[in-house]
This record gives C-alpha cells, structure tokens and sequence, in this order.
DNA sequence: TTTACATTATTACCACGGTAGTATTACCTT
DNA sequence: AAGGTAATACTACCGTGGTAATAATGTAAA
C-alpha cells in the first residue's frame, strides 16, 4: 500500500485521475483521447504516467483483450481533502478564512457565486 | 526575467518565502534559524535552495559585511493568487465554490470562522 | 501467411525540488 | 603568523513528474 502522498499530485496525474473518476475506468486509449482536446500527449506519455501512477497506488489496471483497464484506488474526495489541505497549510497557515480572504480580495467573483456561498455556509452553520 | 512559475512554489521555497516576506530580508542563518524549530535542516541546503531560488528571480542577494542578505522578488499577495489560482482550477475546475463547497462538507470549520466567513462574503457584496 | 495495426514493455531523458558534504575564502583572534 | 571560524562556492546525488522514442508482442485483416 504505502500510503501514498495523496496531498500532491502532478498536473497530469491529476488530469488523469479526473477523467478515471469520472468513467470509473478506462483504458489508455479512452484516458488519451479524452485529454487530446486540452493535451497535445503522446499515447506512450499517458501509457507511462498510469504505469507510474499504478506504482504509487493511485491507480489499479485489469487486463481485457490485451487492453489495460485503468481504475482509481484513491477517491476524489480524499484526494481533494488532502490536496486541500495542504495547500491551504503551506500557504495560509491552515486557515481556510485567511484564504477566503485573500481570495475574496483578489479573484474575480460573480454575483451568483458569492450567493452560492453564502448559502453554503449559512446550510452549514445549521449543522453545528 | 523569465517570469518564474510563481503557481508552483516547492513546500520547502514557501517557506523561505514566508520568511523573507515577514522580515523584508534575512540572511541565511536568518532564514535557517527561523525555520531551524520547524525543519532540521543543514544551513548549507538553506544557502543552496537560495542561490536557486535566486537564479528562478524569485530573490536577490545584496552582500554586506561578507554576507548574502536576501530579499524576495515577488510579493506574497502574487504567489498566493497564482499559486490559489492553479489549485482551484487544477482541483475545482476553477470554481471558488466548488471548492469552499467541499472544504465545507470535509473540513473541521468552527463557529467563528463559519461567522468570519459570512462577514466577509456580506463584505465583498457590497463591494458588487 | 504475411502484413499492418494496436497495445504494452523497455529504456532514456530532462527539469527541478530537496538535501547536503566538502572545498574555498576571508576574517578575526591569539 | 597560525589557526579557528563563519560564510559562500562547488559538486553531487536522489526522487519524481513529465515526455516520449523504440522495441516487442499479439491480433486482425488481406
């Protein structure tokens, strides 16, 4: 198992996890194609980034009809928790209100996203 | 110049940055003091991360009385927008929302910072 | 059955973050 | 003047993310 390092992944890795959640599985071919659009890749460069990534952990393969078939060992919300969490340590000190903050102060935020997040948060506070 | 990937800092980098923010500038032992409760690390691996980080343009070195004094290159409100920036579309597809939304259903959030959190939203309205 | 094609295997690189030992230099103290 | 000390310079190494070319292999088509 090892545990893998779950708060960091690559950009690519991280791509590739998203298209395996969202499929559950797929095959290299499925996971390049789907990244052709954003990616210029070599079909290899993905091959090899999975083999690689099954080494950590993160992923699993079966074969069928000599094709690899490629599923997440790791969910997407615990791999967003501890990427989050990290992030939000290295850079904030771990307060989620002092990046808030920052955020808020510097990213461009529409109408309709800061009702969404008021909403959120008051859904939240009932919780408590 | 070269305009350094200021949206992915090494944990290690973040925190000789945070350094030389709070202090404006520090000298090596400065720095390796500082992180010396934190992190046991050998002065010269402090000295070595600052020339490179130096040759990114993220710091520069002035020499007084036979030591380097460095001081950051860019501003920490830069490196944490980008590097905030990077993450939430990395992760969150850009979505401030999405990921307070998920912050918000996976982290340990106390009433106060629920409340600072509201405040702050409330604030940024008005600002809209 | 030969050939083309799809797929994985093998191997190789590069960049960079991180870590540090050893060498050199220069200054300061006896 | 010799020797200690503090500082930087130089060099080296490892892990890993990323990228991919080339080789091998098996399958399907002609």
């Amino acid at each position: 198992m090892s545990k893998t390092r779950l708060n960091q992944l690559g950009d690519l890795q991280l791509k590739i996890m998203k298209v395996l959640w969202e499929r559950s599985e797929a095959t290299v071919a499925e996971v390049h194609e789907t990244l052709a659009r954003e990616l210029d890749l070599a079909y290899t460069t993905i091959a090899t980034m999975l083999r690689k990534m099954e080494g950590r952990g993160l992923v699993k393969h079966r074969v069928e009809e000599r094709k690899f078939i490629y599923r997440p060992q790791v969910k997407e919300d615990e791999v967003a928790s501890k990427m989050s969490a990290h992030f939000i340590e290295g850079l904030f000190e771990g307060s989620l209100a002092d990046m808030m903050s920052h955020l808020l102060s510097t990213q461009e935020i529409s109408r309709e996203e800061l009702e969404r997040l008021e909403k959120m948060i008051a859904e939240r506070k009932k919780k408590l």
